[in-house]
DNA sequence: ACTGATATTAGTACCAAGTACTAATATCGG
DNA sequence: CCGATATTAGTACTTGGTACTAATATCAGT
């Protein structure tokens, strides 16, 4: 069944990737060896312990919950804001956010930067977004920073309507503007709704 | 500075969410208090011991490494597509695209299923959205399936240009729509273009 | 068959970060 | 001032290890 001393270690090398979870004594009782045999094995490979092991997924994993949420909040770092007034936010583009063939960066994602900066300007319980038209002016490539401007440009206080005119552009360059129609929930609701 | 109890607990939950991975040591630290405090108060409030929250952390992004990608291709799961003609996907709303306040899906989700159905229905090598005019026409909720429906409605073969009608629907009523002027790189690059 | 190297196993002491439990003090409210 | 609640202290025990020492196995080459 066993082979040498290096098959064991592969063999264990991925088992451990595919179950970081795995503690030493269940591994020595797949492998058939003693635990100190895999304890070898994993000091000679370099592989930590299980809590460490553990720990490392973890913290992997906090860190992106910040980096994947994000799509959920504003998307793109937000620099400046005054509420009601204007909104500026900077997107960095990713790989994650292009076209493979050619590197340039899907619509959606200049949408979403615009559409939460838009959402985010305006300073009430609830911003939801009405009609919107857009206008994709260049192409955005990878690496490229998206900085964009949302600014207030009227009110319709009876309709609960404001209107935001959001422009991006790339070093200078405008490469996306888009005017939004937001609907929102206006101020009676200061008191706190559940 | 410490108030009663109850004030500590709160806090106490409050701070392991920021950063489950804080030993009993350390809080008690925190909250000037001692370690058994610490321990008495984890047991009431039933939080599990740090390598157990870790291990939870680490654990549940195991799973979710798969969800977080999916915004790179298709938004949504194509189910009909016919190039340069029609095309239709279908998206579920989960709580990952809701805002947390109202569970209403964010715009930009269905924007982007939209948007990148209307790339995909094009039968090309390129297609890139110049302009689009939206209409969010009711609020989409967590656990809603909206199907959204792209048609080519015109072309413009000298100017390259595509027009992409896409209407989503959840249970038959129109949630959004949107006109889409598409530009296609056209059938000159039957080769490969690296 | 014998030797030396390499591999494996066994065993001990120790650590972190706990649980579970008992018991002694503080603190507060009526 | 008394009793209840809250806090602190302390001990025994647990997991999943590290670090280290020492005893065996196993194998390869001469």
């Amino acid at each position: 069944m066993k082979r040498s001393k290096q098959e064991r270690q592969k063999k264990l090398i991925e088992t451990i990737n595919a179950n970081p979870f795995i503690t030493d004594e269940d591994l020595a009782s797949d492998f058939t060896v003693s635990v100190q045999t895999i304890r070898l094995d994993r000091l000679e490979l370099s592989i930590p312990e299980l809590r460490e092991r553990i720990k490392h997924v973890a913290s992997k994993s906090f860190e992106d919950e910040v980096r994947s949420l994000p799509l959920n909040e504003v998307i793109g770092e937000m620099v400046d804001i005054e509420l009601d007034q204007r909104a500026i936010s900077i997107f960095d583009v990713k790989s994650e956010h292009v076209f493979m063939r050619n590197s340039i960066a899907r619509g959606h994602h200049l949408f979403a930067q615009a559409n939460s900066l838009a959402v985010a300007v305006i300073n009430d319980e609830l911003a939801l977004t009405v009609t919107s038209t857009l206008s994709f002016v260049k192409p955005v490539k990878l690496g490229d920073r998206v900085i964009a401007k949302a600014i207030v440009v009227s009110k319709d206080e009876e309709k609960n309507r404001t209107f935001v005119e959001v422009t991006s552009s790339v070093e200078n360059e405008v490469v996306f503007s888009g005017q939004f129609e937001m609907f929102r929930t206006n101020a009676q609701s200061k008191g706190e709704m559940i």
